[in-house]
DNA sequence: TCGTTAAAG
DNA sequence: TTTTCTTTAACGA
């Protein structure tokens, strides 16, 4: 018998998502306290991203999300610009907001699990964008209402109509953690957010829209179903503009086709067993997202909070513009594009001691369609020795590598040449498939802090990939003797205790690891929980103790 | 491993 | 309506 039957979750989880308050506007007014009470947008190109709320009154609904500048300013004549092309102000508040997260819920676990006498355990936080995130504490709420000394009410709004179970308790609950970590934010950033809480991502996410701003909302599971079933599709989060169009365009394509305008259209006419199943996997693509989809159609999602940690997966920089015909200008483009990276890679660098080792290169033809094309190849090799360092002149090679590596890539694959005729709206350059750097000069480094260091983010790779039917190592190119963990002369200490049995570890980080992981598989739990468990955040918080 | 598509903010 | 500047996941080859 396969065990493919799914059963409903044994326990209700406890889903928090945050949403800042009209995000790129709140900081950029921040730190030019003068615009406080004066209608200000921010801006990129020709297009207004974000404005306060003072705009959005002042305007009366004309400046929106993607507003043109033109006409936003027709609609409000003393709006306020800000240029918004340079994101790093936007990541630097977003990861202030996330360490205040990381540490009230670490904190509270601590105090907690003391208290309780039980093994710590970790609160999932994905990031969504820079302005949200979304954060699992059923463990935090279980604690909670073990130690005790929490009334039973909800904090904020709440949607629905409650009752006297356990899953209402633990919203309640988490209602309340909601409040207090947006308050927390709030005072340490001058932010103000929004939070919705509900037993799962898709309610919690629709919840967090209800009241806004500077508020919360509670979605009480047992309304789910009617509530989702009546929205447009389109509204629901995971139902995107493809799926969309590709729905819509089965509805025209034959006569005598029910309309599709409701999630419940589409559970009525697709949700009959196999054969439904099957005819709506023709439209979308596949079975899998076909179940998916059907699933949030009416309410239900079963995903995971997943754990973004703190370094970033890739790293991009674009630039759109209405026309690029010239070799001149296309390599001033490409330098700036390389600058830029080659800026934040260094940065990056020094952070979490990685280095790329792909280069993505993105283009767009004038009328090429959305997506243009993308290609990849090696990162050159000179960026994995990229450096600061001040007699060299180590970053400005990497400029010029990545400039000419992007130079050729266009010629090699969008035939674009000094000999060619070509004209260019988009230029893209990212890198990623990072690998730790476990460079001489840093071996000597002492873990502290904040300060990652290339070994823990091995090990945390190391469980993020781990899998029941892989043994043990990671799979890094043996070619790459620098980069394995199993090097205890070059591998950094680690010290502390295990994250899931509490015993005091082994200094040595390979034994260490090793330990933690027969751990993970000694404790009857599934392979993606144990993911989920074992993140970067919690291994480096864990071997990183002083 | 490379590259595309889709989704989200 | 595909417009800005990203980041991530799923999937096919």
């Amino acid at each position: 018998m396969p065990e493919t039957k799914k059963r409903p979750r044994a326990t209700p989880r406890a889903i928090l998502t945050f949403d800042l308050d009209c995000f790129y506007a709140s900081v950029a007014i921040r730190s030019r306290p003068h615009l406080k009470d004066k209608p200000v947008v921010v801006v990129q190109k020709h297009l207004c991203v974000t404005s306060n709320y003072v705009a959005r009154q002042r305007a009366h609904g004309a400046v929106q999300k993607m507003t043109p500048v033109s006409k936003a300013l027709r609609a409000c004549p003393d709006l306020v610009q800000i240029d918004g092309s340079d994101l790093t102000p936007f990541r630097a508040a977003n990861a202030e907001v996330m360490a205040i997260v990381r540490d009230f819920l670490q904190s509270r676990v601590t105090t907690l699990c003391k208290k309780l006498a039980q093994p710590p355990f970790q609160s999932p936080c994905q990031r969504q964008g820079l302005d949200e995130v979304f954060i699992d504490v059923t463990q935090l709420v279980a604690a909670e209402i073990s130690a005790g000394g929490r009334p039973y009410r909800f904090e904020g709004h709440v949607f629905g109509a409650t009752d006297d179970d356990d899953m209402h308790r633990t919203l309640m609950v988490a209602s309340q953690i909601a409040s207090e970590l947006r308050r927390e934010i709030s005072t340490k950033t001058q932010l103000t957010l929004c939070a919705g809480v509900s037993d799962r991502k898709l309610l919690a996410k629709l919840a967090v829209d209800m009241h806004k701003p500077n508020n919360q909302t509670t979605f009480l599971p047992g309304n789910a179903k009617e509530y989702i079933t009546a929205m447009p599709p389109r509204k629901l989060p995971g139902f995107g503009y493809a799926m969309d169009t590709k729905v819509q365009a089965w509805v025209k394509e034959a006569p005598g086709r029910p309309e599709i305008s409701t999630a419940g259209d589409l559970v009525h006419r697709f949700s009959d067993g196999r054969k439904g199943l099957q005819e709506l996997a023709a439209i979308v693509g596949t079975e899998a997202v076909a179940r998916t989809v059907l699933g949030l159609c009416q309410g239900e999602d079963d995903s995971e909070v997943l754990e973004s940690g703190d370094a970033p997966k890739s790293m991009a920089s674009m630039d759109s513009f209405r026309s690029c015909t010239s070799m001149e200008d296309l390599r001033r483009r490409a330098r700036e594009r390389s600058t830029d990276l080659v800026t934040r890679l260094l940065r990056d660098g020094q952070r979490f001691h990685r280095r790329p080792r792909t280069l993505t290169v993105g283009y767009r033809f004038r009328g090429g369609g959305y997506h243009g094309a993308m290609r990849a190849t090696s990162m050159p090799a000179v960026v994995s020795s990229l450096s600061s360092s001040k007699g060299g002149d180590s970053v400005d090679v990497c400029i010029g590598a990545i400039q000419k590596a992007i130079l050729l890539v266009l010629r090699e694959h969008g035939n674009i040449s000094a000999s060619s005729t070509f004209d260019l709206t988009l230029l893209t350059v990212g890198a990623t498939n990072f690998t730790n750097q476990l460079a001489s000069n840093f071996t000597n480094k002492t873990l502290s802090g904040n300060e990652n260091n290339a070994s823990l983010q091995g090990i945390a790779n190391f469980f993020r990939k781990s899998d029941a039917s892989v043994t043990h190592m990671p799979q890094t190119k043996p070619t790459e003797p620098s980069l394995s963990i199993d090097s205890p002369a070059s591998s950094p200490q680690a010290t502390g205790s295990c994250p899931i049995c509490d015993h005091k570890l082994p200094p040595n980080i390979v034994l260490a690891t090793r330990h933690v992981d027969r751990c993970l598989r000694g404790k009857d739990v599934t392979v993606k929980a144990a993911k989920t468990a074992c993140n970067t955040r919690r291994v480096d918080s864990f071997f990183s103790k002083r």
